[in-house]
RNA sequence: GCCGGGGUAGCUCAGGGGUAGAGCAACGCACUCGUAAUGCGUAGGCCGCGGGUUCAAAUCCCGCCUCCGGCUCCA
């Protein structure tokens, strides 16, 4: 009997039932037939050699595409499971998914993985590969699955969890046999083992299974493999360097903070040149947030234990904040508890409460560059992007229920416009929507999302929808830009809150002189400075934009009878607001060039005899190739004040 | 917090029971130079902290601190 083949340009082939994918292959060219790990058949993946029995639309997958890198490495992992159960035979193995740029298997086993013991698998996949052992589906029911897997109580609790959509069908399971190895799968995977080519164990660690710390800790193996060694190669040049743009790296370098260890874990101190790029970075907010209709305010670092018990944060954030301490106690009587603020709405709310509230005040937008400390577990600590101190721009917005669309809008512009100005083009957003436990009223719910998702298309923003994800509290809008190397990274949170007018009973004079519970906004644009400069610090690679430049200018004498005219120079631009430094030190030109553009400063100004006598500098701009040589002072000078002006 | 790997000069790293090392940076001297590293010299160390083993510990053992990677990506 002969079925009908479509394939991906609309083209049908006849072949013969039972023909593969394999076959189809071969038939449109052999360099194909070569590059394909696995075929779609009616949008699923297949193995290449399943047999086809009906008509079907299919596309093959080559070694080069996301989907066929993706066989690779369930493959691999297989492989590796394989290995290491060959070498361990008291091994428990549980789940080992394709993953972005790899794969993991996780293991449970005696004694944790060493670097020698990831070698010696690696050897042992080495040999597998060389077999060539292929790779056979199979399909089981669940009663002999069970048995198959009598032994490995992970395999048996994932059987015992399948759902009709995951299996076979309902009732049966696939797996894959190559040699003696038998593990449960979905599939597909390459034809055979020899067709891994370039693969490596980066790292084991400590997993727990399901993610749960409740559950026991699995060994984890990662490992990357690609369809080439050429490509493992580019991904590990990858690696480098974006290990390179490291903000803990560039800090160090840059001068910009460091993280004592006598301080803590966690907490950073700001050099002189990371200060300027804070203080300029805080100056834009406190700006921007000023014309934006905010008003600055400033609240202390620590507050009584009733403020935390009446915001709910005792209940729902104690272990995440640091222990009390007790003061104002004597001999006699037991004295006060004090926490450290892990957020500043409650200091905020205070204003808020501070007098009678009409509504001629709202919305009412308290803003401040607030100092928290958090006590994130000691694991999870990551130089500024996770800190236990950091300066959030933290506000707040009162606003009464009809205003609130507007305000929301208002507010995605204002954050959207922001992010622009420190070089981020591409956004994404998360709309999270009521979970199942929720205050506030599910009419002013479903307001609030409505207000949101319109917000969001209004300010051009894609989103995705994460329906339940919200706080039980109040609808959010997360807003993820994508740095320059492709990551993403959520900076600015919009969080409608109905829980916290209600816990300190907020409320507002109406029109009609009645009292009226306002509705509460938290946000943040930037989150935490300190992680915010770290993003930027790898965006730029320490290249900042020369308005966030610590060193804006650097002045360069040829010789030592040049300094006089360097400093004039650098006296010239001063009064433009320029950061410049002259460099003097007893070096030849061509170091203090380096030392400029290894600093990463965006200009290097030369000045020798000819610049003295006529008035002028050489200029070299960061990113170009060449210098400029006899520019006059005062183009020169308007030029970089230009190029150093702030985007508003 | 849990699992693994680290902590030696300011930085990057070598050394692994018996005198503490290199390169870069720093400092000094010479050179006064036109666009990405001039030369020579000098100084710099509680080998993360505490305890133990030993005639002897940077090195071996124990505890602590701290850094790095992982603990979400569901056969």
């Amino acid at each position: 009997m002969s079925i009908n083949i479509t394939l991906p340009d609309g083209s049908v082939q006849e072949h013969q039932d039972g023909t593969s994918g394999y076959e189809i292959a071969t038939g449109i060219g052999s360099r194909l037939a070569k590059a394909a790990v696995a075929v779609t058949v009616d949008g699923e993946m297949w193995d290449l050699h399943r047999p086809i029995e009906d008509d079907a639309a299919i596309s093959i997958v080559t070694d080069n595409t996301e989907a066929g890198r993706h066989v690779i490495r369930h493959s691999a992992a297989h492989i590796m499971a394989q290995a290491v159960l060959d070498l361990y035979a008291d091994a428990k193995f549980a789940i080992g998914p394709a993953i972005e740029d790899g794969f993991y298997y996780d293991f449970e086993v005696d004694e944790p993985f060493t670097p020698e013991d990831l070698e010696r698998i690696e050897n042992r996949m080495a040999a597998i590969i060389v077999e060539d052992q292929s790779f056979d589906r199979g399909e089981l029911s669940i009663e002999e699955a069970m048995e198959t897997f009598a032994n490995q109580p992970f395999k048996r609790e994932i059987i015992a969890g399948v759902d009709a959509d995951e299996g076979v069908d309902g009732d049966s399971v696939s797996i894959y046999r190559n040699d003696a190895f038998i593990d449960l799968c979905r599939g597909p995977h390459l034809p055979s083992t020899g067709r891994l080519k370039a693969y490596k164990l980066t790292r084991s660690a400590g997993a727990y299974w399901r993610g749960d710390e409740k559950n026991p800790q699995l060994q984890r193996i990662y490992g990357t493999a690609w369809e080439s060694k050429k490509a493992l190669d580019t991904y590990q040049t990858r690696l480098e360097e974006a290990a390179k743009r490291d903000h803990r790296k560039l800090g160090a370098e840059l001068d910009l903070f460091s993280f004592p260890q006598e301080l803590g874990s966690g907490l950073a101190v700001w050099h002189p040149k990371g200060g300027i790029l804070r203080r300029t970075v805080e100056d834009y907010s406190r700006r921007t947030h000023a014309e934006f209709g905010y008003e600055y305010v400033v609240t202390p670092h620590l507050a009584k234990a009733d403020l935390w018990e009446t915001s709910g944060h005792l209940d729902f954030y104690r272990e995440t904040m640091y222990p009390a301490m007790e003061l104002d106690g004597g001999e006699e009587r037991p004295g006060q508890e004090y926490f450290v603020k892990p957020m500043n709405c409650p200091f905020h709310i205070l204003i808020y409460k501070s007098r009678g509230r009409s509504y001629r005040e709202l919305p009412l937008r308290l803003f401040e560059l607030g100092t928290v400390y958090r006590y994130e577990m000691s694991g999870v600590i990551h130089g500024l992007m996770r800190a236990r101190g950091f300066t959030m721009d933290d506000s707040h917005i009162f606003s009464t229920e009809t205003q609130l669309a507007d305000e929301l809008q208002r507010l995605l512009d204002f954050v959207v416009m922001v992010l622009r100005d420190f070089g981020f083009d591409e956004f994404e957003a998360d709309l999270s929507t009521k979970p199942d436990k929720a205050v506030g009223e599910p009419d002013l719910w479903v307001k609030a999302e409505e207000y949101l998702a319109t917000a969001l298309d209004k300010s051009g923003v894609t989103y995705q929808l994460a329906p339940g994800e919200g706080a039980f509290y109040g609808p959010k809008i997360d807003i993820h830009i994508k740095d320059a190397i492709g990551r993403r990274w959520q900076l600015s949170t919009i969080q409608v809150d109905f829980a916290q007018p209600e816990n300190f009973d907020l409320e507002y004079a109406t029109n009609h002189n009645t009292k009226e519970r306002p509705v509460m906004i938290h946000r943040a644009l930037l989150g935490s400075i300190e992680r915010f400069i770290g993003i930027l610090t790898e965006h730029y690679a320490g290249a900042f934009p020369p308005w966030l430049s610590p060193v804006q200018v650097t002045v360069v004498p040829v010789a030592d009878r040049h300094n006089e005219y360097a400093q004039e120079v650098a006296d010239l631009l001063g009064e433009r607001d320029v950061r410049v430094e002259v460099d003097t030190a007893d070096d030849t030109v061509g170091e203090k060039i380096r030392t400029a553009i290894v600093q990463k400063n965006p200009v290097v100004l030369v000045v020798g005899d000819s610049d003295v006598d006529n008035g002028t500098v050489g200029m070299r701009l960061r990113g170009e190739e060449t210098e400029e040589r006899g520019v006059a002072l005062a183009d020169a000078t308007n030029q970089i004040a230009e190029l150093v002006a702030p985007p508003r």
